[in-house]
DNA sequence: TGTACATCAGTGAACGCGCGTTCACTGATGTAC
DNA sequence: TGTACATCAGTGAACGCGCGTTCACTGATGTAC
């Protein structure tokens, strides 16, 4: 980013960028963030990198790879935002569950250009493991929670880890994409997305018989 | 559509075409439920329409303006579903609500075109006080339904409607972007998405004391 | 330490394409009398 | 019932634009000896 606005930054860097893959995807994430998925273009990434239109075929084979990158790193990112929010439950499993919640919607609201590439960016399924492998990965964190949350109840009354997990998921999908878009969704709400989803938790878990 | 595929359609419709205002949403429609709310063009909807790229001048300022009536109706039918599942509450409350949780799957899963115009479109907001207001009826239904439910406890015990609507309407969004794109979104699950709002939704109500 | 050479990561010009938008126009339709 | 006229809803040609992509090229960098 701050390389391509100097004026004649062509001097100062030479002939060869040195770091152009970087910087191809700082300037998609900026123009994610500010139009949506669809709002980048390769031509205009590579002109805000201060680069010829030519130049990004180097290091991305079209739009689409750039975009799949950006959503794996996004993946990735989040995944251990959330990993670290869980603390391996410490100091206790509830409030470690609460604090996934509050890391996901601070991910969708501080970073909404990643999560636009993760959810929005209709990727052509299967185009590329390691995205999909980190979308796993991120997933893994929440089921782990769920699991180990579920196994204080009774055998006979424990919920499937899995059944949890996609509760808790598309809860917080839903209010992140609906009311806390970090680049202003059309939705307002009487109160903080981080509140509504905390309440929410908090009664599902309670409807699950894990109530404090 | 029927009409702008049948060669030579000219002669049989004449100079005007006679209903291009619906041909264009039809078009349209089609268009973006193959590749998104991103995926439709002014002149590829006039194309699929049989007539020339100036033609919906005539009905629509731009893109944006077709977009945001596409959306609108979207709400509207959508709104009228939800109300029609709702019933007034019959026979019973909880048994209503369900209902109202299936239909709103049910309307992301049939119509994801306009439920993409409806949720991904990225409409400037504000543009439009008829999509707003389309979009406030149908929601107005969940709330509505929450306030009904609610009313079944007693008030201390009382959750919030708004707060239960809210709650409900992120928990059905998100598990329909999720799973339920009817449009084969990346991610698949071992249960359908029916099922799966409906055990959350369970535990959620049971979770305010609203079990059976 | 110096030189020759291979490789890498850019350039810039060019292309075809589809889009959005405008314009003067014209065929079709509805209405007043 | 017929005619004159206004209005409406299309046409089609044209424009400028930005995008994606290819191509032969060249400056910079790294490495073998």
């Amino acid at each position: 980013m701050s390389w391509s606005k100097q004026k004649g930054g062509r001097s100062r860097r030479g002939y060869h960028h040195g770091n152009l893959r970087e910087a191809l995807i700082e300037a998609a994430l900026d123009l994610i963030g500010k139009t949506g998925p669809a709002g980048f273009t390769f031509a205009e990434a590579a002109r805000a990198a201060g680069v010829s239109p030519a130049a990004p075929y180097r290091h991305f084979r079209d739009r689409d790879a750039l975009m799949a990158d950006i959503a794996q790193r996004g993946f990735e990112r989040f995944g251990a935002n959330l990993k670290d929010a869980w603390n391996d439950g410490k100091p206790n499993p509830s409030s470690a569950f609460k604090n996934v919640g509050r890391a996901y919607l601070a991910f969708a609201r501080s970073e909404p250009a990643y999560y636009a590439a993760m959810f929005e960016a209709r990727l052509p399924p299967g185009m590329n493991r390691e995205l999909d492998h980190a979308s796993e990965q991120a997933f893994a964190v929440i089921r782990q929670a769920s699991e180990t949350l579920a196994g204080k109840l009774p055998k006979k009354n424990r919920p499937p880890a899995m059944m949890m997990a996609l509760h808790i998921w598309a809860l917080s999908h839903g209010i992140a994409s609906l009311f806390a878009r970090g680049d202003a969704g059309r939705r307002s709400v009487p109160m903080p997305p981080e509140d509504l989803l905390e309440a929410g938790v908090l009664v599902y878990l309670s409807g699950l018989g894990l109530g404090d």
